[in-house]
RNA sequence: AGGCGGAUGGCUCAGGAGCAGAGCGCCGGUCUGAUAUGCCGGAGGUCGGGGGUGCAAUUCCCUCUCCGCCCA
């Protein structure tokens, strides 16, 4: 046995196996660290922001399709030469934590929470962030992600946040905050206001049934006026007792009914509507609704009947017949639109519901109920005045809380804001830098937000977030309001330097307010905290404790290069960036943006952890490795902004190992096999004689083409695509034309070259597949490359690689002329054993597959290979018109030409043809060849080639045939036998006499091929070691008895 | 309600104004001294409904219906 300089690998790994073997190896050789290290700091460093998770739950098929992307882009830049510092980065603040506790703890609302303690709350949240860091780090570990947790940032750092103090700092002072009264979506459940977006972020709107009422509201009389009522249509009967006015559309036309004794204004167009509650009444004018505003009517409820301005009907744009009746009921401290009205009207807002959602003691009657409680006693109080003209149930879709499920409501409340409205022009022309993949983002359903984009509610009235750095005079009579941007500050005006942000411990910061000579009125912050989108969207600058420490280095890496993360992040982490970003330093906060489409279950549901509808991402490694999910993922419509269901048996995941990791470990089988037993040592060539070797040479060089202009585009799976071509063109082709030259026993040249080749082509597609298969390309290339990881080389350099396409045309013709063949074998139902006596090749160009000759005998199994320039012999030419030229130019008549071409009636006619009357030129058709009925022809798809098979049979062809039919079942035997692919045997075969005269005839090359030192045809094989086996061939029985040779 | 995306073979999805594509599944065949988890071939689709623009629409426009997503 030869010296073996390669590892001995299974013909079929356990690929979860391999995974681990090569984690623990870069876990043991430090090789992250080493990767990232091998690469210069400074210019040339390719900047990767990570999008900081909630950790509230394991990682699903989302999170990891994520996290391969982040692994896969910074790995391809790192062998591009450039240094990529991946730190891991935790969202920690926010309603989902505070959530998380008041459930786990059993407090539940602000005013329990005050109770429980906030210090205590807070701790039991601080604690709940690391619930699940540590399954995480597992499962991002086991995905082969490189990522630096040791280095990691959170979010609730005290350096994180006093980077967060200082933009909200520097924000006030660009005048981009204000802080306002206005109605927000309010969460009683979370007990917190909510930004516009985060209404919007999850699947927030959804059925809900609610009561709508039609109520009479009583104009004060004019003189000679019967009892006159104006009709309001509302679905939240629990805002009536806060009505402070009623609105018209000024150009609406209203009818007046009279009946029962009272006149009833609606708008005209919704009377039908009200057919049977308005029975016996009837029509006795109609009036404009500029001509209602101004008319005063009594208060519904007394409790704020003494509010000036109110009580009257007044005239607004956004009033419309679609629904109600045309009168809108305005309560300005619950309804966006009702506030403005009221406001242009000078009609104050009153807001008698508290921070639970409770009526507060203003309406005496409904105080401590619930607003949603009261709208049946509400209701029941107003019909028995007479005052509801109709009550039905309304199903509409109703905004919910994300966190807490719960129906929100719009409320007037005090809240921060950030003017995101001054700077919406210039996030719209700072987005024209960023490259969005898919490109369609950049000015659809991104720009179009950024377009539209409202100012920002960042003010939380919470206990787990970073704090608003306000303190105000606690005495309006020495108004004074100061902002805090850093530590220092804080301790200079405090003289302590706070060690931690969070309340309640900020709260404590408490000092005589300058501006009161008495000394009595007191600086105190405000209470709310931060909006936690804030402080994730904050972390390009935060996580490095920007502008306090490395002030260089944030210049330097800023903006990112790169991040991604799911497509709703428009909405979201990308959205935030890009204001504060905009704001604090009027850059775009990243150059490269991959938005990925969203993983479903296989019931076309999302990902749902209580339907249990999807697979465990540990299983799937445990099963097929996370190499296969990875590709899976990433090869997938995905990453082009599409969705995709995931099947729950993770069926399609195996087909990955089928087609990708098992073709790709073959060649590598195949290579270890042979060069072992032949005592090789490859090396990587950059040049080569033979066509084979040229041509695999040439689609190596194509391979590494295709992949970098792929992965330039952050077209990942157009890297994916280009792989699995190689890979066909390198098993299905290379290897299997190569065989005869790893099997001949000579060492020669031509074996070395061939060899070299496939080790070049080896460890070059190991290379290139390294990002998208870091673990199984990583076991492949240390094999190859004596322990060397694949990570720590460079990508390949495609100069180094001869480029050939005249070549790569010929053979892949080659390659569908040798399949077009086995078709028509097929078809005459010719097994590829049997030798046929030619093939005639016929058609432009024949002088190009000279060299290949050779080759498609041996493959299609031709005695000889005719190459023909008489194509008419052989087929004739149908005219297809290239439509999309001839169109502009025909206009009508395109159509009958086309139809004229089909049915065969054109003419050559010089350089061009003639058809339906017209001369078509170069380039507006293709002839095409088709073969003639009675021949047995086959034309390749390219319609330039047709290929004829002689069929005819000799008695020679038929006993090489069945000498090839033995030699196939000795080979079977061999393998059987668990023999070596190169040990020579001695061989016995009992056969009938068909099949013995067949074997007679061809002894030599049987012998040549089955390696057989001597073969016996009439005695029989006895011993010990023989093995003995009956096949069928044909419809014959054959014994085949053999031995291995002893060594001579 | 809104924003966005989608509807193409049994399934998952590409494509894109000019003879409708892939993978899987199915059916049939077959090479093999690396790989039958391979290779070759085949069947299978009036490209969701209706309207419009065009010589030409599955593709562009309008509309309807249905589905999906919305802190990864």
């Amino acid at each position: 046995m030869s010296e073996q300089h390669y590892p001995l690998v299974p013909a079929q790994p356990s690929y979860p196996e391999v995974e681990e073997r090569v984690l623990a190896r870069w876990r043991k050789d430090g090789t992250f660290r080493r990767s990232v290290e091998a690469r210069p700091e400074g210019p040339e460093e390719y900047v990767f922001y990570d999008g900081p998770p909630f950790a509230n739950g394991m990682p699903h098929f989302g999170h990891l399709l994520t996290g391969y992307v982040k692994d896969i882009v910074p790995r391809y830049q790192t062998m591009r030469g450039h240094r990529v510092e991946r730190r891991f980065g935790w969202d920690c603040h926010g309603l989902p934590a505070e959530m998380e506790t008041e459930k786990e703890l059993g407090v539940s609302g602000r005013a329990a929470i005050i109770e429980y303690g906030i210090d205590r709350f807070n701790d039991y949240c601080r604690k709940s962030v690391y619930n699940y860091t540590e399954q995480w780090q597992e499962i991002v570990h086991r995905s082969a992600r490189w990522v630096d947790f040791k280095n990691d940032y959170k979010t609730m750092d005290l350096s994180y946040m006093e980077s967060i103090l200082w933009g909200f700092k520097t924000l006030h002072e660009k005048g981009l905050l204000y802080e306002s009264f206005r109605v927000m979506p309010y969460s009683w459940a979370a007990q917190t206001p909510l930004s516009n977006f985060e209404t919007r972020l999850d699947d927030s709107y959804r059925e809900r049934t609610d009561p709508a009422i039609t109520v009479r509201f009583e104009l004060v009389p004019e003189s000679g006026e019967p009892p006159t009522r104006v009709l309001a249509w509302t679905t939240t009967p629990w805002t009536l007792p806060s009505n402070l006015a009623l609105a018209v559309g000024p150009e609406i036309d209203y009818a007046i009914l009279e009946g029962n004794g009272e006149r009833l204004i609606l708008g005209a167009a919704l009377v039908p509507k009200y057919e049977s509650e308005l029975e016996g009444y009837e029509p006795v004018g109609m009036r404009k609704g500029r001509d209602l505003v101004g008319r005063r009517y009594e208060p519904l409820f007394p409790y704020f009947s003494d509010v000036e301005k109110a009580f009257r009907i007044v005239g607004a744009e956004f009033v419309d017949v679609e629904e109600g009746t045309g009168v809108v009921h305005m309560a300005p401290g619950f309804g966006e639109d009702d506030m403005d009205v009221c406001r242009a009207e000078g009609i104050p807002e009153v807001v008698p519901v508290d921070d639970a959602g409770n009526f507060t003691a203003e309406v005496v009657d409904y105080a401590g109920q619930h607003v949603f409680d009261a709208n049946k006693p509400i209701i029941q109080d107003l019909k028995a005045r007479g005052a509801v003209l109709r009550h039905e149930s309304y199903v509409h879709n109703y905004p919910h809380c994300w966190r807490t499920d719960e129906p929100l409501i719009y409320r007037a409340m005090n809240s921060w804001y950030v003017k995101v409205t001054d700077i919406r022009e210039r996030m719209v022309e700072l987005n024209q830098q960023i490259n969005w993949i898919p490109g369609h983002v950049k000015d659809g359903i991104f720009g179009n937000w950024l377009a539209g984009a409202r100012d920002w509610s960042i003010s939380r009235n919470r206990f787990w977030g970073a704090p608003i750095p306000v303190w105000k005079s606690d005495d309006p009579k020495f108004p004074r309001m100061d902002v805090y941007g850093s530590l220092d500050e804080l301790e200079r005006d405090f003289g302590v330097r706070p060690d931690d942000l969070h309340r309640p411990a900020i709260d404590e910061l408490v000092r005589p307010n300058p501006d009161d000579p008495s000394g009595k009125a007191m600086m105190r912050r405000i209470p709310d905290v931060l909006d936690c989108w804030f402080e994730s969207g904050s972390m390009f600058y935060a996580q490095n404790h920007y502008p306090f420490e490395k002030r260089e280095w944030f210049e330097e890496h800023f903006p990112a290069d790169f991040i991604v993360e799911y497509v709703a992040q428009t909405r979201g982490w990308f959205y935030n960036m890009m204001v504060l970003s905009t704001a604090l330093f009027d850059r775009p906060p990243f150059l490269n943006c991959i938005c990925h489409g969203v993983a479903m279950a296989e019931d076309g549901k999302k990902l749902s952890k209580r339907l249990r509808n999807y697979p465990e991402p540990t299983e799937v490694f445990k099963t097929h490795g996370s190499d296969a999910l990875r590709w899976y993922l990433v090869a997938s419509p995905l990453l082009k902004g599409g969705d995709l269901k995931i099947e729950i048996d993770g069926k399609p995941i195996g087909d990955v190992v089928r087609n990708v990791l098992n073709p790709l470990w073959s060649a590598w089988y195949f290579f270890s096999l042979y060069a072992n037993a032949d005592g090789v040592v490859a090396s990587e060539t950059r040049e080569a004689s033979g066509v084979l070797d040229r041509y695999v040479l040439a689609k190596t060089r194509e391979l590494v083409d295709r992949a970098t202009e792929a992965m330039d585009a952050y077209d990942i799976a157009g890297a994916c695509q280009a792989f699995l071509a190689f890979l066909d063109a390198l098993n299905n082709w290379y290897i299997r034309r190569s065989r005869p030259r790893f099997w001949k026993s000579e060492q020669d040249a031509d074996k070395q070259a061939a060899y070299d080749t496939l080790y070049t082509a080896l460890t070059t597609a190991c290379r290139v597949a390294a990002p998208l298969l870091p673990l199984t390309t990583d076991e492949i290339h240390q094999g190859l490359c004596g322990g060397e990881s694949v990570h720590l080389r460079d990508w390949p350099d495609a100069e180094a690689l001869p480029q050939d396409a005249e070549l790569v045309a010929d053979m892949d013709r080659v390659r569908e002329i040798c399949s077009a063949a086995f078709a028509m074998r097929r078809g005459e139902k010719v097994r590829v054993r049997q030798p046929l006596a030619s093939l005639t090749i016929a058609g432009a160009e024949m002088n190009r597959l000279v060299p290949y000759v050779d080759l498609i005998e041996d493959e299609v199994n031709v005695k000889e290979v005719r190459l023909s320039p008489e194509i008419t012999d052989f087929a004739d030419f149908r005219l297809q018109v290239n439509a999309r030229a001839l169109g502009p130019r025909l206009g009508k008549d395109t159509k009958e030409v086309i139809a004229a071409s089909k049915q065969g009636q054109w003419k050559r006619d010089g350089d061009g043809v003639e058809v339906a009357g017209h001369r078509l030129e170069e380039g507006e058709y293709e002839l095409k060849l088709v073969p003639k009925g009675d021949l047995a022809c086959h034309a390749l798809p390219s319609g330039d080639t047709v290929l004829v098979l002689d069929f005819e049979l000799t008695e020679k062809l038929v006993r090489e045939g069945l000498a090839r039919d033995v030699i196939r079942a000795v080979q079977q035997c061999r393998r059987d036998a668990e023999l070596n692919v190169s040990d020579p045997i001695v061989l016995s075969l009992k056969l009938p006499d068909e099949l013995r005269a067949a074997v007679s005839d061809f002894r030599e090359s049987v012998a040549e091929a089955t390696l057989a030192e001597r073969i016996d045809l009439d005695e029989g094989l006895l011993g010990e070691d023989v093995f003995r086996q009956t096949t069928r061939v044909g419809s014959h029985d054959v014994e085949v008895a053999l031995q291995k040779a002893k060594a001579a």
